[in-house]
DNA sequence: CGAAAGATCTAACGAATGGTAGACAAACAC
DNA sequence: GTGTTTGTCTACCATTCGTTAGATCTTTCG
């Protein structure tokens, strides 16, 4: 892909994510890339193409990490542990990516239900059998519903990046990283307290 | 308020919510309500302030309905079931409403900051510290976050629903009510099983 | 050099948008 | 009955949008 692309691809990510698709105009762009509406249109010839474009560089990454992160930890816990940090590192290191996903799905909740469940199913259903056994062997709550666990984990690893601004207004006086880290921590705590038997957490004397 | 004007209010909440603002034109509403653009903004002098009233009429609701749900049940584990199941309700019975508080937060976030935060800030308040003394007492999790656990709680009330026709997707062939009743099944047993010593969740002989 | 291909530009078009002006009708007030 | 308020309408305006046409500049390549 050529650098005038990848930067118009760039600029458009930001916009889509920040303004939305409708809210967004080609100018705007445009703009944000330093040329003109019509020189934006000889790369992606609609604005419509530009939105599947960012789409599909959105999942690409994450088709790209996803093994990765899976492949690295072993232990059940590191695991856990690991898959949850890389997943929100993956939202919070770009939001904008939070973003766009929570506004596809709906902005386009037909399209996106399959487009994104498509790419999400196969790790999805491997995470939640993996659940799902250590469950039969009673490391994990009886009470789980692996499949719903898992998406409602992404739920908060999504929802957490674009909460943390939102819980500083709430219940802080300033806005500053303090509270993205509060939240993501709690977040993670959350999933896990949620999930595992936890012998050592006991009642403190 | 006038009959019109409520029927005018229902139809641009339901348009906002499903397209989203940008997304939404004034003859859209107009169409259906069943009169023309000029009529509607005789009621409403503009489609920000359209926004506006939306916007206050959703938070008016909550701001009603909240201090019953919190005077309604008393022991401490009961009010945690009822204040769950009522808060996603709210949600849940009226998606409008989950999309619509999604949409503000990403739309505007600086103006939503302060005015969901001003909203929800006291009986956040008044939870987050009631999670701080079961905490101090050793019902509740040490490690636990209370402000931003609460936080979270609503990221995953509002983001359950939105999930429900999601996780069909991924997980299950037909989209039917089962996801949603399993989604919200599994988000309330997170909420409660990260935040409370369950000794009755033993592991399985 | 000179032709071809690649990339950007200006100009404009048709459609849609939020909003205004003013006519018109029904209900109400005195 | 007459004037006024209330509500809806048609017609229109200015602006912005996505997109196209075609001229112009730049780079590549023989």
């Amino acid at each position: 892909m050529s650098e005038t692309k990848e930067r118009i691809l760039a600029a458009a990510t930001r916009r889509f994510a920040h303004s939305g698709f409708d809210g967004t105009s080609l100018s705007h762009i445009a703009d944000d890339v330093g040329m003109r509406k019509p020189s934006l249109l000889y790369h992606f010839s609609s604005k419509e193409s530009l939105r599947e474009a960012v789409l599909t560089q959105l999942l690409g990454q994450w088709q790209t990490r996803l093994p990765d992160i899976l492949a690295r930890a072993h232990s059940v816990d590191d695991r856990f542990g690991a898959l949850f940090d890389e997943v929100h590192d993956f939202f919070s290191t770009d939001p904008s990516r939070a973003l766009l996903v929570m506004r596809e799905v709906v902005d386009r909740p037909a399209e996106t239900r399959t487009r994104l469940g498509d790419a999400i199913r196969p790790w999805a259903r491997i995470i939640a059998s993996s659940i799902e056994a250590e469950r039969a062997e009673g490391r994990v709550h009886r009470s789980t519903d692996p499949e719903a666990y898992v998406v409602q984990s992404i739920v908060m690893m999504i929802g957490s990046v674009v909460a943390a601004d939102f819980s500083a207004a709430v219940f802080g006086a300033s806005a500053g990283p303090e509270w993205s880290e509060r939240q993501r921590t709690e977040a993670r705590r959350i999933a896990r307290f949620s999930l595992f038997h936890l012998p050592g957490e006991k009642h403190p004397s």
